[in-house]
DNA sequence: CCCCATTACGTAGCACGTAACAATG
DNA sequence: CATTGTTACGTGCTACGTAATGGGG
């Protein structure tokens, strides 16, 4: 057995069991791959994929539970490599994010910019997309971090700890009649026609929850994935926008009102997660500590020996997040 | 990176940083192995072995954090061949079982003739030795399971499952004065010269617990490690014998008397455990269910996701355990 | 008829073994 | 001087690439 093959049974996979395109992927020959899975096979006496003629069709049992270790092995075969690029020069690596455009857009700016002063010899790559697609890219390796509001307790063998609380602000062009009302209730609210995140983005449950509290329907004409999009809308007349209030940047929004709805819409929380027993070089946890300062290295290292979600929670009950 | 290498390094490091010798038990040449080592050592760009001139001394920081992940990558490799075989051909392969005397003796006799009649193709390996060699050999994978009574916590890796429960009696010659008595006291008992196990072995914690719990001082004149030997020395006069009670056999020792301890001695538990997170073959779950009915696949299973001691205990805390 | 996996075959690289060398105690 | 790790070198295996072959949809 060799790390190669067990490279390439999980790299097929994964590419829809297309060895052709897996070859191109990773820069080889179809043939050579073909050969590999086959040797693996015969080595183990199983058959790892099905196959109808010519074409690899499914996965084998057999095969479901040998991917899935393997997935693991070159997890830790990654990990060694970490360890040992942290022991050789720990200022120098990659780091990749995942996020969403919330995420991306506003908040992360800052981090980012005292993150590359302190370590400048660390690439940093971004990848954006929707929660889900996040969880699975810090899932599956891609990615280190994974920082989104929802949907992030899909993949089990993520750890995800809390980083902060942020409130929705409602956004309206200035000559609206919404700019000049106080104490805005969310049964007026739901008198306007809203624009606001499509469902799986930005905490957009926790706002669908607080109509459904109060036996309201919203009326939602227009969703974005990203408030750049939905604030566009909005200043168009389309309708009144609902936002994560970092979203709004006084310096730029000069044509839009912001009135804060924290007392509408329980706050949400913004996580960050990766994979259960990666090793974290150095600067990870500086990362992970500059974009959230209770995260410690101590209190993330903690996080190891937690394995149920209520030895998490225990974990963190007594930590007041910021608010952003 | 090749899994060679890794399984060098890993081997090297559990044979006294002696390459040569290492060479040996691989059956391999002994610059291979240093070859292979530098090779890795390049790669990663760090020194996993310390040399002084040319011997390797110590192991790095960073080799242990490497050798650590090393070893859990060869245990999974283990576990996709174990997957293999189990699809392969589910009633061949092997059962490594790393025990104590008693058990070995008094208690797995029973389970393993029933063992070897349902599954004659697969091969038995049975390790004797101390508990704690017991849990290191179920914790580097040489034994797929230990069975044991005491020092089964020392190894964080490893599940323990509890097993049976079993009493203490007293043994002595026909003629002697306790042979007699009935409803004996602990103190009476403390009054005899008394023969049992050494310290660490089948429970004698639990022993010495109850003398102390009532301020006496027992006069252990011999200890050993198994009950064979200590009724050999009973038989001789030296004491009176206090061993497990399924070491009483009434056909074989016609000569000695067994008086029911369970009421001086708290009850001790036999527990079974293998390392977590190995794929266990159907013939290991049908070998731990014939050792203790109790433990059903489906109950085995569950311990892979109770990861707290409270939580395991939890799982087995309306469970009936069987006495010996 | 195109796409795709397998088979066939040649080559370059590398893992391993033997033998000589160096350093340590 | 005995033991042990490193260097040097030769060889056989094998992983990989190119080209040809054969099934499916």
């Amino acid at each position: 057995m060799k790390l190669q093959q067990l490279r390439y049974i999980w790299e097929v996979a994964h590419h829809d069991l297309n060895v052709s395109q897996t070859a191109q992927s990773l820069y080889t020959s179809q043939p050579g791959i073909s050969k590999q899975i086959r040797l693996l096979e015969d080595e183990l006496g199983v058959e790892i994929f099905s196959r109808s003629g010519k074409h690899l069709t499914q996965i084998t049992p057999a095969g479901e539970s040998i991917l899935k270790t393997a997935g693991e092995i070159m997890r830790k075969v990654e990990s060694i490599k970490s360890v040992a690029q942290e022991f050789c020069d720990e200022r120098k690596g990659s780091l990749a994010l995942a996020t969403t455009h919330t995420q991306c857009r506003y908040v992360l700016p800052g981090v980012i910019q005292g993150f590359i002063e302190k370590f400048p010899d660390v690439a940093l790559h971004m990848h954006q997309g929707t929660p889900t697609q996040i969880s699975e890219l810090a899932a599956d390796g891609t990615a280190d971090f994974a920082i989104a509001t929802e949907a992030m307790e899909l993949y089990s063998d993520l750890v995800m700890m809390p980083c902060y609380k942020w409130n929705r602000s409602i956004l309206v062009p200035k000559n609206h009649p919404l700019a000049q009302i106080s104490n805005l209730s969310i049964e007026e609210l739901s008198s306007y026609s809203l624009v606001t995140y499509t469902f799986g983005f930005t905490g957009r449950s926790k706002l669908d929850e607080a109509f459904a509290a109060k036996g309201l329907v919203p009326k939602v004409v227009f969703t974005a994935a990203d408030a750049d999009v939905i604030k566009t809308y909005v200043r168009l007349g389309l309708g009144v926008g609902i936002v994560a209030s970092m979203a709004y940047d006084q310096a730029v929004d000069t044509d839009l009102v912001a009135i804060d709805a924290s007392h509408l819409f329980e706050a949400s929380v913004t996580k960050i997660g990766f994979r259960k027993g990666s090793f974290l070089r150095g600067y990870m946890y500086d990362f992970i500590e500059m974009f959230a300062p209770h995260l410690t290295q101590e209190i993330i290292q903690e996080t190891s020996y937690r394995h149920t979600k209520a030895d998490l929670d225990a974990l963190f009950k007594d930590i007041v997040l910021p608010v952003h």
